[in-house]
DNA sequence: GTCTATATCTGGATAGAC
DNA sequence: GTCTATCCAGATATAGAC
């Protein structure tokens, strides 16, 4: 963001080298489980270097969780705003389904170490999050919310048990998740087309 | 229920009692957030006492992690097992559904615990859990098969991420869900709903 | 079956040299 | 900006008294 980072070619040092770090190892092992040597050395540097960049473990987590919320709020956003404005309601669904997951699955560690450690952070850190996680949750509601005011979801459906469910199984998919065996899109528009249409047969050709 | 344990109106001693006590402080703090002592003063002795018991910590947390899956896969079993002959295949999704999320929201702290912290234990306590855990999803696999050899689940939809999405989206109720407003059968009933009929609305009455 | 006491290790965090 | 050295709290686990 700053001009001084333009020209760094090796971000793997220094305060981004440390954030990189601490974000892989947090998704692989959880919050109790990464201690700051390892972090350190996993930044190539020793475990007391860090108290230069940061004042506390803490002080890690918190940046960590926020950059990972914010990702896939930008990305599903991204995602959404560069439809032709002629789109159908249900590609609009469908392209925040993909952003989503997109930025979950195959952009970084940030977002995943959020999903995986939010649950497990002191009350403090988590408190701290709270007001990011609250905009993306925001920013669903009222996509929905449109969705729905032009007929396209059904008045039946509550759209704040439709949001949790959604964020749910989406979040869900990093737990098998493997892009060997077929990308984020794909795995997108699959559970898009389920989220949309149901899993009911309609033909009635039962046997 | 059983015979021998009618009679025990204190259950929180020995055996049992630590691991109740350790339930519920892993799905509150997760697997690193939870020492031996806490769980000793939750089950009211001293941390040392508990080794006449476990040889470990983790063989405290195996105990847990299958007692958790074996529950909600006995609970999804009986509900469907307790249906009529006639009952109407959306119905039999609907009451593993209701099965699972009952097993996870109100039964009890193990399973809740393996749901949260699964993902952070070692890699050996990981492994242990790993045949339970498969047998549950068997028997998922199946009903899941047999309601789409009956015609009743569409023929395109891909049963093993069905499995995922609907595993997943369930689990993450427990984040939030909240007893106080409206019990676990209600959202079970909801959230078949919309699995099963999507959220699209078919009646062509857009704006 | 539970206690106390303790050995041993690892964690986060600090101070000061370079 | 990174190092070494260290403090101290808290962790698992053990040994032996009761």
């Amino acid at each position: 963001m700053s001009v001084t980072k333009t020209n760094a070619e090796k971000p793997e040092v220094g305060r981004a080298g440390i954030l990189n770090a601490a974000a892989s190892l947090f998704c692989q092992h959880g919050y109790g489980g990464v201690s700051l040597r390892a972090i350190a050395e996993a930044a190539g540097i020793k475990a007391g270097s860090i108290y230069y960049h940061f004042a506390s473990k803490d002080a890690i987590v918190t940046e960590i969780l926020d950059a990972g919320i914010l990702s896939v709020h930008d990305e599903a956003r991204a995602a959404v705003e560069a439809l032709p404005n002629d789109t159908t309601p249900d590609a609009i669904f469908r392209a925040a389904v993909r952003g989503h997951l997109h930025a979950l699955l195959e952009h970084g560690d940030y977002t995943s170490a959020n999903v995986r450690i939010f649950g497990q952070v002191p009350p403090a850190v988590r408190d701290a999050n709270l007001p990011v996680r609250k905009a993306y949750e925001k920013y669903l509601d009222d996509l929905l919310s449109d969705l729905q005011a032009t007929g396209a979801i059904r008045e039946g459906v509550s759209l704040s048990r439709l949001r949790l469910l959604l964020i749910g199984a989406l979040n869900a998919t990093l737990e098998w998740f493997d892009p060997e065996q077929g990308g984020a899109e794909a795995l997108a528009d699959d559970y898009a087309d389920t989220f949309l249409n149901g899993i009911l047969n309609k033909t009635g050709d039962n046997t």
